[in-house]
DNA sequence: CCTTCGGCTGCATTCGGAGTCAAAGCTAAA
DNA sequence: TTTAGCTTTGACTCCGAATGCAGCCGAAGG
């Protein structure tokens, strides 16, 4: 229809008088060529007057101005981009939408902030990222968070293809590449710590996520680690899938398979910690802290909730989200810096879920 | 190394039969010309060949196919965005997102089957629309989906600029839109009836979200509306901001203002409502639903766990989700479909909140 | 053997804004 | 008045993929 319009037009506008008299059919937004015959100056000043520092008279600017409050015109990103070879764009690859809006929160306003929009890639199990990369590459990002789990091949591309790349809360000790983390073997120990010195707690249950989460294999390895430095032996083990549920059937097998209540449960998250707790309390019938010692890890909001009050550790999420979103505009405009390793503590929050030994 | 693979061909093809031979810098992606040069193809045919139903023969795709598998080449969507005008994106402008994740989570994962990529815009408060909207024109989405509220004017942009829009739980009645609506009003009549009729009482509070919300408004209003048609008078009034700490606050100032507790309290949402039974059981020490009965709205994940298992509305999310998504790919796959507002009802979700008078 | 028809293919153009370059305008000093 | 030196401006090209059109080729039919 478009094109009907146009040969019309052409038809009756004759040809002689505009150079150029395509028909801008009515719906089609203003572009820079539109302001720029209605304010009787050329395309290349109308796109100067929207560079910062575009070299432009003050009576220019005013006139093109003008004439674009009058049309309405905004500048196209897609066609700004194409040439600039900068969408403004990066991605947010995350795995765990759900359970952790904060930080998605966090980094789309802190991008916002400075003008940069984010394209969101939500996956169902991290091991899906396969397809949601060639999205990535055909959208041309600037620059790409990931919240999940990839592999060296994959990171390999993001070099290739020249993206700037920060993991978040996924480290990787061997290949040189950026990212924000919280150091969650640090904090697994403080738990340990706490539950096993001021406590005195000598048998646990360790409750793990979800098979493909390195986060939780780190939580879980650090939490037995330093368990077994201490000396402790009687530990089982049973995974979930970071959700409320599963922590809630977690706590069950761990009562099947050790036929009592150990004197403490370690949950890879909030989450199942909450569930583990409810399940406790309202099913099983076993007070927390009274019998058996419950803690999280993440400080989440409803860990905080009156009802639960965990003690779990705190992740410093704004910190963390500043730091990757400085990061990866860092190397957007600079892409020669190097890779880099940055690690927060979280922070041990005091709660009503543990007994203290008096 | 793919960079290197495609030099060297370049290479071993010489240079003097390419007619440009533009320098392609080693980081840059291959575009559909270098793998037509590769495969000695025009560019057309390349084009066409990740067109569906393009008219190519089999021959020739097998030979393009594999140079693009060579190469790695991945159409860039800017460029093709720009000709088609078609970006492939739309934008989602969401102003709760920390409290209401699922929904974003389901729309996006809705239209990422449909290889559509979504574009967030987070707001701090709904009132903040209008300088995300300028990126919203700037990125050249295909459509929004808004779970936030604009004005006339605003709504009237889309309209002019041809985007379709589509409401998640924002409704307007005097305004051809469209939109996907949970019955608020609906939904806090089923609440109420089921307070005074099966449970008899007499006196209430009510507690609001936060005053930009018509979300909120439309169901405290839908709330004291039945309330005083049923002859109820007996109503206090507070607001907060729908979150946890907002909800313990304004319980709080309800008891002070009116010096004695009511007979139900009506949240304007669960998290509020998560809130007043905390401030209830653990502070005030009040037993719920002993002296007080407590509902909120929206059947959250938090609502079920077993420590407050919430009477409340439960909306229905993946539904409304796959009604948004589907009305707005609709209207973006043809401009002339007429606006449409469907609406869902919530349903009422038993708990142990309310004192049932037997 | 020639024609016709349909399927493939390549050429050239298009989308909208950015940047290069050279020309034009302006100011100030000679 | 002239000229050097600077700022401002416009013409033109480019980014990378899609597509109308014309030409080409092969198969089928006369």
């Amino acid at each position: 229809m478009q094109t009907t319009l146009a040969s019309q037009s052409v038809l009756v506008l004759g040809w002689c008088m505009a150079d150029k008299e395509r028909d801008r059919s009515p719906k089609r937004l203003p572009t820079s060529y539109d302001v720029a015959r209605h304010a009787g100056v050329s395309q290349s000043a109308v796109s100067r007057c929207f560079k910062p520092g575009g070299s432009v008279s003050k009576k220019m600017r005013e006139r093109v101005m003008r004439s674009v409050e009058l049309l309405g015109y905004r500048p196209n990103a897609i066609a700004r981009g194409l040439i600039t070879r900068r969408s403004n764009m990066v991605g947010v690859i995350e795995s765990n939408l759900r359970y952790y809006p904060e930080v998605l929160s966090e980094l789309s306003r802190r991008f916002a902030e400075r003008n940069i929009q984010v394209l969101l890639f939500d996956l169902d199990h991290e091991s899906d990222v396969t397809q949601v990369l060639d999205q990535v590459w055909q959208h041309q990002v600037d620059g790409v968070i990931a919240a999940a789990q990839l592999d060296p091949q994959q990171i390999e591309q993001f070099a290739q293809h020249n993206i700037p790349l920060v993991f978040y809360n996924r480290s990787y000790q061997d290949i040189p590449v950026s990212s924000v983390c919280c150091d969650q073997g640090e904090g697994e120990r403080k738990i340990v710590d706490l539950l096993v010195e001021h406590a005195g707690h000598r048998s646990f249950a360790v409750i793990g996520g979800p098979s493909d989460s390195v986060v939780s294999l780190q939580r879980t390895a650090g939490a037995i680690g330093r368990l077994e430095a201490l000396g402790v032996t009687d530990i089982t083990r049973e995974d979930g899938d970071y959700s409320y549920d599963s922590g809630r059937r977690a706590v069950r097998r761990v009562m099947q398979s050790r036929g009592s209540v150990p004197e403490a449960i370690i949950c890879a998250n909030d989450m199942m910690a909450i569930g583990v707790l409810d399940e406790l309390r309202f099913r099983l019938d076993i007070d927390v802290p009274g019998e058996v010692s419950v803690v999280g890890f993440d400080g989440s909001r409803s860990a905080q909730w009156l009802s639960y009050d965990l003690v779990t550790i705190e992740q410093p999420v704004m910190s963390m989200a500043e730091a990757a979103v400085s990061m990866l505009l860092g190397r957007i405009d600079n892409d020669a810096l190097p890779p880099e390793k940055r690690t927060f503590s979280g922070v041990l929050r005091a709660g009503s879920t543990v007994r203290l030994s008096s």
